[in-house]
DNA sequence: CTTTCGACTTTGAACGTTCAAGACCGTGGA
DNA sequence: TCCACGGTCTTGAACGTTCAAAGTCGAAAG
């Protein structure tokens, strides 16, 4: 059908070189006004559109950015991912950049993959999601001058690399506040075993806004690993104490269901990262802006490559509370 | 760091031209034996890898397979999506493709997207999933001879093009079995309004298992689009009836979802997608295989890629019934 | 002994772009 | 008048790969 068209069309039609042509599009300033408007009119009246290919060939630059997509972690968790990934994708697009997706069977495979994606499509950056405590991945892109942007903020040492983050001890505090100020006083916290970074923080925000209240959160804090069957029982054993709590603040909306199950639905709950299942069953959820995250993450991957390399940025969004029925 | 490897590499390290590289990867078997072995050690040894974007120069292959990922499109259903594409993505990659995303405002955004991707990109082929009826997009693409698939059938015609799906029919009529065993006779559909292929494909699988236990589905068909309340609303109408229905079959997981919170429990419901939602709630639901059609959708756009372009190919997938708490 | 053939390998060119360097041209200073 | 200069544009080369065609060599055929 449509013959192919080259810069070489190009420039014969607008009666220029092809250097002439590219310099239009990359350096406009240096051409001369009417030049440049020729050109324009040529490339617009022939549908050009440069071949990325080519031009990654000699620029050494492809405007690609890959990102992981995970197999649905824990199922309910899982679209939180997806909405993420559909800002980047359209936060990408708006700069000039695609996404590529691949697939990893833990961080070993995921290095390999790397690996071949550098060598073979020559990507441009890199878009983490769950960075572990020392996770490898950022170590390995950082040793080989691989930009790279993290969703979640390496805990061990903040400034290491750029990332994106929600502040989730804000996200606990605003549920808890929320409680303390419909007249609960007993506010348990259901959250993860200690030691997982984002899973303290949820608990920290609660914590301090307990204490903040004068209320004692002693003895109100469980943890397990993000299930409902989970929840329900830390709920469960929640409730069988003296002074047993009216309200729940939960790590994730995994563990409020559970709990939500458990209590009957007499007591107020809260969930965390308003996933479908939040929305489904009305629960209350503390919600993190992903299309702006990810526009965060573009932003910052893209200052790594066309501004200065020097030093990593940093960007802490604020979650909102969604309030439903249960609390 | 490490230099970049290329060909040229290669072949000074094995004592051969770039040539007989490239056919060592490309055409092994017109390769002697034993220089195929040392071409092999020196890739090997090297760490080489084919940088795609030459390749493409000259072959006009990107290897690269595009999807669009759609803006969660009612929160529930969403997650549908998220798996789709880790298959997509997996299968791919087994392949030797990658697959690029792009979003998309409507149809004829995304006609103008193909066409910035073919050209900027040189996609080898699309991947479409939620196909209307006389789907424009897939005129396109047919009409520029760009290979693609589809996830759902064209209903209008079925053997246009190639696509990938799964039996609605056969799900629903599953739930209906299930639940004719368990001793229910007034069985009720929850859908959407007539109109929609995979809709009314749902509503006859339901039919049919009726009918085919002579049973009377007159009366027992309510359609309204796809939320919660809706499903509520329909089932409280339902449940008006002077012989009401004791069972609810639902094209989706949220009218299910308002189902059930209309029935208070009381009665049974299935729904269709086996999303989250149903898993966190117990509700049983019709569960699609969708690594499976993932990869048969690779499966076919490569064919048409590599193999003949004679013809178009049909594949149509058994869903399976996830028995939960709920029917 | 020469020719032909086949198996294998190499050479030059090309894909579409941008970089580096050079060419052209009118202006202004010496 | 001549030359240097800055602004503008053009030319050749290169990125890494594969295609098309040509080259090499030993063995079989004439």
């Amino acid at each position: 059908m449509a013959e192919k068209v080259t810069i070489a069309t190009v420039a014969a039609h607008a009666q220029v070189s092809r250097q002439t042509v590219s310099n239009v599009l990359n350096s406009p300033h240096i051409v001369r006004e009417e030049t440049r408007r020729r050109v324009e009119e040529a490339i617009a009246a022939l549908g050009y559109r440069a071949n990325q290919a080519a031009r990654q060939m000699r620029t050494g630059r492809s405007h690609l950015l890959a990102v992981r997509i995970e197999p649905t972690r824990d199922g309910i968790n899982g679209s939180v991912l997806d909405r993420f990934l559909h800002g980047l994708t359209f936060a990408a697009a708006a700069a000039g950049y695609r996404v590529m997706l691949y697939t990893a069977d833990g961080d070993g495979d995921e290095i390999k993959t790397f690996d071949d994606l550098l060598a073979s499509y020559d990507l441009d950056g890199f878009v983490l999601t769950g960075t572990d405590h020392g996770d490898v991945r950022t170590f390995w892109l950082a040793e080989r001058d691989v930009p790279f942007v993290t969703f979640g903020r390496p805990w061990d040492a903040p400034e290491r690399h750029s990332w994106v983050d929600v502040d989730n001890a804000d996200g606990t505090a605003q549920a808890t506040r929320r409680l303390i100020e419909t007249g609960h006083r007993r506010i348990a916290f259901i959250g993860w075993p200690a030691g997982s970074g984002v899973g303290d923080d949820r608990r920290d925000g609660w914590q301090r806004t307990m204490k903040a209240y004068d209320l004692d959160p002693a003895g109100l804090d469980r943890g397990a690993s993000d299930s409902i069957p989970n929840g329900a029982e830390c709920a469960r054993d929640l409730l069988t104490m003296p002074d047993a709590p009216t309200a729940f603040v939960c790590a994730s909306d995994s563990l409020a269901l559970g709990a939500l199950q458990a209590a009957g639905g007499r007591k107020a709950v809260t969930g965390f990262d308003d996933t479908p299942v939040a929305q489904a069953v009305g629960l209350t959820s503390v919600s993190q802006p992903l299309p702006e995250a990810a526009a965060r993450c573009i932003d910052l991957l893209i200052h790594h490559l066309d501004g200065s390399p020097t030093g990593t940025h940093q960007v802490l969004l604020q979650p909102s509370l969604v309030v439903r029925t249960t609390a």
